[in-house]
RNA sequence: GGCCACGUGGCCGAACGGUUAGGCGCGGGUCUGCAAAACCCUUUAAUCCGGUUCGACUCCGGACGUGGCCUCCA
């Protein structure tokens, strides 16, 4: 059975088959590490998580290279870093946050059940390898130099605007660029710019400068991936123009007339019906989230949503990721989590079809209906949900009430004997001044259990 | 202004040219001293206007609405 995706490139759904038919290569754009990881980034971060644990599925752990950039030349970045660390030496302060935002970067991924991708290729660490394409690009008449920057020419190649389905045209009657002077026509992009004193740089031929924003993409998934590529993935708000650019750069550079055979985007994110937006502070972070919900409920209610519709990311959904995660758990706790199942079939035919998550979880539904508890349980495997995680986090939770366990317990009792004696007006006042505090009592068979709610 | 996506019941969210999606919530019930949990039952739909068709939520056109990109935010 083959996987099917919807490709950018051809606007439909198409099969999907590798160069090599027995491995694969994706490249996906990671973050740029300037700022906390914030609701927005888990998109992609999840989506491509789970094409990575499709393809090793399909094709074997070790046959599928994955490969996320790590982008830390960036404007934003330098701004972050001379503002934060003023006394340091601009390199190292912006070291040191890059450094930082990339740790809480990875271990929020974890956090989200994400798989570690293969390599995950710093652009600063490429310098090298971008000076290399656009020396290439120069000679191929495909750039040129101006005012000490280096300047794509959109007009060498004639593709340029097929993925986002622009023309040159349209582009450049809708242009609200105002048109640096160092471009010749407005469409194009900088390769290379040159750095003031309190800029970061690095020696090249056009002298000390910086590289442009989408080169390093283009270095880095040749360098791992090759000249062209299977998979290249990213939020939908990069196919214009970082995803389109990197195609004109590398097309021109390996005179090709391809990059990747499928570009896979995902839908935006909106947070309680709005536009995310920094600017507005329309904005969650990932840590406050996290916070709250265990990453396997932020990852449940990512996938509720198909990967290509536009997702609106409230709280009320993420409670419900959460009941549902809860249900699914008490059931999964009867079962022997250890023997080893296969994912079931509805389930993968779904996710093999797109990726349709939310058709996936309908079936995951209808097993936990049907009782068919090891199914659910390989199912939730398979999407990287991880329920002994979540277990602990319920376990945590009643670890941590603002009264002590002990006391608790001693209410419990005290209500329990005053159960005995039917003295249900201070029975019931131990209840509801625990439920107060947030602790809900559960009367079972043998005995009076509790848990904390929200 | 240009290009694009989307508009399903209280909420989330699929499939499909003709048959009940599913979940959450609400309501009712069983259970309980009372609750909670669990289980059972129940409820309802397709933004609007045309067209194609024996038949459209599903295809086509238009209107309206929401959102995205065109401004180095995934």
């Amino acid at each position: 059975m083959d996987i099917f995706l919807y490709n950018s490139l051809s606007k439909q759904k198409e099969g999907f088959m590798p160069i090599k038919s027995d491995s694969v290569c994706m490249y996906v754009c990671g973050p740029t590490v300037y700022d906390e990881p914030h609701i927005g980034n888990a998109r992609p971060v999840i989506v491509f998580d789970l094409l990575f644990r499709l393809l090793r599925h399909k094709y074997g752990s070790d046959k599928v290279k994955y490969i996320r950039n790590i982008t830390d030349v960036d404007d934003k970045i330098n701004k972050i870093a001379s503002q934060k660390y003023p006394d340091l030496d601009i390199n190292e302060a912006i070291r040191e946050v890059t450094n930082k935002i990339e740790i809480i970067f990875k271990d929020t991924s974890i956090k989200l059940g994400c798989l570690e991708p293969s390599r995950e290729p710093r652009a600063t660490e490429h310098i090298t390898e971008m000076i290399e394409i656009i020396e290439g690009l120069l000679k191929n008449n495909s750039a040129y130099v101006s005012e000490d920057h280096v300047i794509f020419n959109i007009n060498s190649y004639s593709n340029y605007g097929y993925l986002s389905n622009k023309s040159k045209e349209d582009l450049l009657a809708g242009a609200r660029i105002e048109v640096a002077t160092y471009k010749r026509n407005p469409l194009d992009f900088v390769l290379w710019k040159p750095s003031a004193l309190n800029e970061p740089s690095w020696d090249s031929p056009w002298g000390k400068g910086r590289p442009g924003w989408h080169i390093e993409c283009s270095a880095m998934s040749a360098k791992y991936l090759g000249d062209v590529f299977d998979i290249h993935g990213g939020g939908v708000d990069l196919a214009f123009p970082h995803h389109e650019n990197e195609i004109a750069q590398s097309c021109c550079y390996n005179n090709n007339d391809k990059m990747a055979n499928y570009f896979i985007h995902n839908g935006t994110l909106n947070i309680e019906g709005k536009k995310m937006s920094k600017s507005t502070g329309n904005i969650i972070l990932l840590s406050d989230t996290l916070q709250k919900y265990h990453g396997s409920v932020i990852r449940l209610n990512m996938l509720r949503t198909h990967y290509r519709q536009p997702i609106d990311w409230t709280e009320r959904s993420l409670e419900q990721a959460e009941n549902i995660m809860r249900k699914w758990l008490l059931a999964i706790e009867t079962i022997n989590k250890d023997i080893y199942e296969e994912v079931p079939k509805e389930v993968y035919e779904s996710l093999l079809d797109d990726m349709n998550t939310p058709k996936a979880i309908t079936h995951m539904h209808e097993y936990f209906n049907k009782q068919e508890y090891s199914k659910l349980c390989a199912s939730l495997d398979f999407l990287g949900i991880d329920l002994k995680t979540f277990n602990h986090h319920i376990k945590k939770d009643h670890k941590m009430p603002e009264i002590s366990e002990n006391e608790i317990e001693v209410l419990i009792e005290e209500r329990n004997l005053a159960r005995e004696n039917k003295d249900y007006k201070k029975s019931d006042e131990i209840r509801n001044k625990l439920e107060i505090m947030g602790i809900r009592l559960k009367d079972m068979e043998n005995g009076t259990a509790w848990e904390r709610i929200k």
